[in-house]
Parts: C-alpha cells; structure tokens; sequence
DNA sequence: GGCGCCGCTGTGATGGCGCTGAGAATGTCC
DNA sequence: GGACATTCTCAGCGCCATCACAGCGGCGCC
C-alpha cells in the first residue's frame, strides 16, 4: 500500500492502523515522490491527498494514467465542495473520500478498490523499450516477445524496479536469490549473460566493481 | 441503466436527469422488482437505495453477486452512520452515496463506475474462443460446447477471472481447493492435464516456476 | 607496456519441475 | 447393489533450468 500524504501526523496514523491490518505500507511525502514510487510499482493499491507540495494529487493520477499504470487510487481532499470529488473522480482516481473521514469507512472502502482492482489492468514495469508485466510474466523488448526463465524473469524485474540505477552483485544475490541458500557470487555473472543475449547486449551495461544497471536506449 | 428507488419523487428526478445525459432508464420501485430486472441483465449499471420495500438493497446487491452477476451497483442510503456505507460495500456493491447528495457527484461517481465496470466483469467470462458462463455453468469453446466435471470448471473459471495473467500453483490450491483440505500440489498439475485435454492443449500455458496461464490464440 | 584481477562464456552435471498413466476411494445414478 | 463418474494420490520419467567450473579476454593500474 503506497500512502502519500504531507500531513506527517495523518501519514503516521494511515501507517499504523494499516499495518495492522497487515498491510505493508510506504510512506511519500509529496506529490513528485509519490508519482516516482507508484511507477516503479509493486503496490496493490495507493491512498493520494489533493493538497501536495511539488504535484498536486489530481495531476499524480492524471500523470499515472496517462502512463497506462491502472494501481487502483482513493483520493483524499480536505475540500468538501461537490465539483472537487468530481474533478478527481474524473482524472481517473478510483474513489474519493473528504477529510474527516473515518477509519472504517476507509477501510472498506479500501476493500471494495481491491476486490475491484484485482482485474484491473496491473502495474506494467517499463524502461526504455523494454516492458515487463509481472502480473502476465511477460516481457517485450522493442515490442516483441521474449521469453525468459524464472531466475531470468526475476533478476530483470528487480533491475526494472530500479531503472537507471546502480545493483551491486551482493545485492542481487541477497534478493533475486535464496538468501539461505549459498550460491556462488558467479551465478550473477551467468545470468547476467543469459539475460543480455536475450533482451540485447547494449541494455544491461556492467559498472566494473559497482554492478550491473539498465541502459536507457539501445544504441542504434 | 436501472434505478431502484421507492421513493417516488427521488426516481423520477434521477430518471428525468440521467435521460438527460443520454442514458436509458428503467425504473423499480421495490427490491425484489429491481433484483428480477437485474437479472435479466442489459443494464450498464445499478442505482440503488438500501432502504426497499419486500428486499432490502444490501440483499438485493448480495444476491446478486452471489449468482455471479457483476452489474456496476451505486448504492443510496439515508443514513449515514460509518457502519452502513461499511456494510454496503462489503456486500459488493461498488460505490456509496448517502443521502441527501448532489447531482454532479452522483454523475461523476457513475462515470467512474461505468469506466471500470465496462470491461472489468462481463457476465459471460470470456477470452480468446473461449467462452464460460458461470451461471449456466456453460463452457464453449470455438463454439462448440465442452462438458467439465466440477472441479474443471472452477479452475477454468479462476482462470478466466484472470485472463492472460499467470496464477501460480498454491493460488488455485487456496481457491480452487478447500484451502482447509490438504490436498497434494500435484493435484492442480493432474487437471490442468485434463482440462488441456477438453479445451484444447495450446490453449492453457506452462510457465515452468510460475504457475498457469490462459494462453491468448490457439496456435493455427 | 606489462601485469593482475574482474567479469564473460562454453561445457557439462544434477536436481527438481511438471506431465502422465494407473489405480484407490468416494460419490451418484439407475 | 452394480455400473459409472469424479476426485485425488502415487510413482516414474523426461526434460529443462540452474549452477559450478575453468579458461579466456579485456579493463585498469602502475
């Protein structure tokens, strides 16, 4: 559950009670953090205010859509007036809810946007011309087809959820392999080489000593 | 679209409104009415009060979903005590309005509603050439008809709640299964070999370390 | 320019995943 | 009560994914 709300004591007390309910729960500040962590995805649901610093809430959702990420999202306003709840409703959030509100109605409203959001369109991983579909287990590079082993598939979405950045070897380990198992660091490297001969050399560059990260465009 | 509502001047300012917005509108004015003309289906969408004469809107909404049809419903309720719009959600209706409510809202909630209620759950499961229909637990396949003993059937249909996506082994154990029983794993392998067998081999997919997948085409 | 080390890849072993046929146990229909 | 359908377990088998290993190439440092 992706929670993005400035008003740290709100934040704090959406945490709580949603752990509790056994939730796992992140946390953004602001509009433009929010925006950044909903794309990387992995959330099955997102609880968005209006009132953001840096993005307002109606221009995350709009952005989002606009991405074709179909996260199912509960709009929260402090604004009760009636054109509000229609302006989110129509910028493709899901629900909308004004401050104060309570707990349970959230709560079940949350539930009715899950059971909903289930077959909703999931969260596609994209990056340059490579798109990855959890939900389907699919990949398409420049539009095609390619398909790929579990270990494969598993290492290439944890590089997706990190586009752009540097993943260093121990970490991959640690995540895309059993921790408990003892593999040799040299896996990497093997799979590595599986994975560009599959998707293109040029997309998966190796910093030397650093790891491994996800090449913006093919070169042409 | 269908409207239950008893209250007689309520409908009438709902149908004069909505066939301003270009919708065709039935009205019902009890909830055993309303749940009948649901049935028979056509509709885009459900507006509908709690508070009905012979069946109460919660009801109508729970049976309705318990025969597996999935019409959009927006529920009406006068009251508006957190435990209603709770309760009215967790029966499966989509939306809460509570009276009294304004028109703009009450549109653009049912924009929302019909923008996801569209293609999200047909009465009739669909994908590629195949066709389930739960409630006649009916099975076509390129047209023709395919008889499946019970337990076929509800892994077709789990499968079909979730087209293309690849559901793994212990999820259609959970759900197709008694979760309760201990059944052995390699049950789901034994019918997901007699369901290729009746609808065709190419049409259910192995994803090796994954689980299933309805496969989209029939390979010609 | 030389050397050392990091990273890449081809080969091959093995272990486990998924498929199938057989058959036991249970339920259902006539 | 008998015949049949359905569900599910079990064991065996084939194949593929996974991974260790070793040799090699190239990058970077001095």
């Amino acid at each position: 559950m992706l929670v993005v709300e400035d008003e740290a004591r709100l934040a704090a007390a959406l945490r709580r009670g949603l752990q509790a309910e056994g939730f796992a729960v992140d946390v953004a500040a602001d509009g433009q953090d929010g925006l950044e962590m909903a794309r990387h995805g992995g959330y099955d649901a997102m609880i968005l205010d209006v009132m953001l610093p840096r993005l307002s809430g109606y221009r995350v959702v709009r952005q989002l859509r606009a991405e074709r990420h179909w996260l199912p999202v509960l709009m929260l306003s402090a604004k009760d007036g009636e054109y509000d709840q229609a302006d989110g409703l129509d910028c493709g959030a899901d629900d909308y809810l004004t401050k104060p509100f309570s707990y349970v109605v959230l709560l079940a409203r949350l539930r009715a946007l899950l059971r909903r959001g289930a077959q909703a369109r999931p969260v596609v991983l994209s990056f340059g011309d490579v798109e990855l579909d959890p939900a389907e287990r699919r990949v398409l590079v420049a539009g095609d087809e390619v398909t790929l082993t579990a270990r494969e598939f598993a290492l290439l979405e944890y590089l997706m959820r990190r586009p752009g950045q540097v993943v260093s070897k121990t970490e991959l380990l640690d995540h895309v392999w059993d921790a408990a198992l003892e593999t040799a660091p040299n896996a990497v490297e093997v799979y590595v080489g599986y994975l560009r001969r599959k998707i293109g050399r040029d997309r998966l560059e190796t910093v030397r000593g650093a790891g491994y990260r996800l090449a913006a465009a093919p070169a042409a």
